[in-house]
DNA sequence: TAGGCCATCTGGTCCT
DNA sequence: AGGACCAGATGGCCTA
């Protein structure tokens, strides 16, 4: 990263002095750059033209819109704006991918140490809301392999597993059907459990497989803001809760609103179930409101390829 | 070493 | 003119 910093001196580096040529990489972006402008600006420049006037007297030996001629203040004026540009472009990224930690913040599972990759992190979100919004809307319950299935939908293997993991469910749920070829199996290890899944979708990322002491568990995140020590206590979670602003992690129709007086019904036999009523969102059993989301309702093959989801139907309308 | 992921730079396009 | 957004290119890092 400092590396990449310190090349915002890029061209002035390239203007004044081209010794160093150990960042060669970078400078040559420089050099790029200036390759790319037109002959008459090169020419402007080599003829070291310190005039801002753009006349000289020249005829124009082609038709069409004549270019400005490079000169030192043109050139100076093209690297702030570029550098400007650069700066703006990187701070716009890390935005993004702020906003993007905040979303893997969100998730059925966080690991800081085992961070998902973007495009995994957009494709479990996606799946999140799609499963959650099955339970809102089919009462389907948030226990089983239904639910991860649907949570996996598409996800690479490893991050599958780390999902499997993640919702804890017990190994009598996560052993899918026996006809899943074992080879395409992958085991998550948690202590005292070891789940396998076999996600339906996209090849493998070298993920590796993930310690529980690394993970945080999404229903922990939900329970800290109630009670932040029963959580340590019962799922012995070691890092720290999300503590930015929470987000309610499901508002489909804009009816939803997270609970401000603290209650919760931390008794539930089932973390993710605790969250969802915790949440004022009903139970995964028809309890607590009822609500009916404004989103049309689209059936997605449980073995429908990745690739061929309706994207633009499920969520976005 | 290959492949995946990422950060950054860059130029183009659109908009204000 | 300048900013936001985007996609392509590039190189670094990491892991199998």
């Amino acid at each position: 990263m400092s590396e990449m910093v310190s090349v915002h001196g890029w061209m002035e580096e390239a203007l004044s002095s081209q010794d160093e040529m150990n960042e060669s990489n970078q400078r040559e972006s420089a050099y790029d750059m200036l390759s790319g402008m037109s002959h008459e600006e090169h020419g402007s420049i080599d003829g070291e033209d310190d005039e801002e006037e753009e006349e000289d007297g020249e005829k124009p030996k082609k038709r069409g819109p004549k270019k400005k001629k490079m000169t030192k203040a043109r050139m100076e004026r093209f690297r702030v704006r570029r550098v400007k540009a650069n700066a703006r472009e990187r701070s716009r990224m890390h935005g993004l991918n702020d906003a993007l930690d905040n979303l893997r913040r969100v998730m059925p599972c966080y690991s800081k140490t085992q961070k998902l990759s973007k495009i995994e992190t957009l494709r479990l979100a996606r799946n999140y809301i799609w499963a959650l919004s099955e339970v809102l809307d089919r009462g389907q319950t948030t226990e089983g392999k239904g639910f991860l299935e649907m949570l996996c939908k598409g996800l690479s293997q490893p991050t599958s597993n780390l999902v499997a993991g993640c919702l804890q469910l017990g190994p009598q749920t996560m052993f899918f059907e026996k006809h899943e070829e074992k080879s395409h199996l992958c085991e998550s290890s948690l202590p005292g459990h070891t789940y396998s899944y076999q996600s339906p979708g996209l090849p493998s990322p070298p993920y590796g497989n993930i310690e529980a002491h690394h993970l945080h568990l999404k229903p922990p995140t939900f329970k800290s803001v109630v009670d932040s020590s029963m959580v340590n206590h019962t799922l012995n979670c070691t890092t720290p809760p999300y503590e930015g602003a929470l987000t309610p992690p499901l508002s489909i129709s804009g009816n939803f609103s997270l609970k401000q007086d603290g209650s919760s019904d931390m008794d539930k036999s089932y973390a993710f179930r605790s969250h969802y009523q915790s949440l004022g969102l009903g139970g995964s059993h028809g309890h607590g409101p009822h609500f009916q989301t404004a989103v049309p309702r689209y059936e997605i093959p449980i073995d429908m390829p990745y690739e061929t989801y309706p994207h633009h139907a499920i969520f976005s309308e």
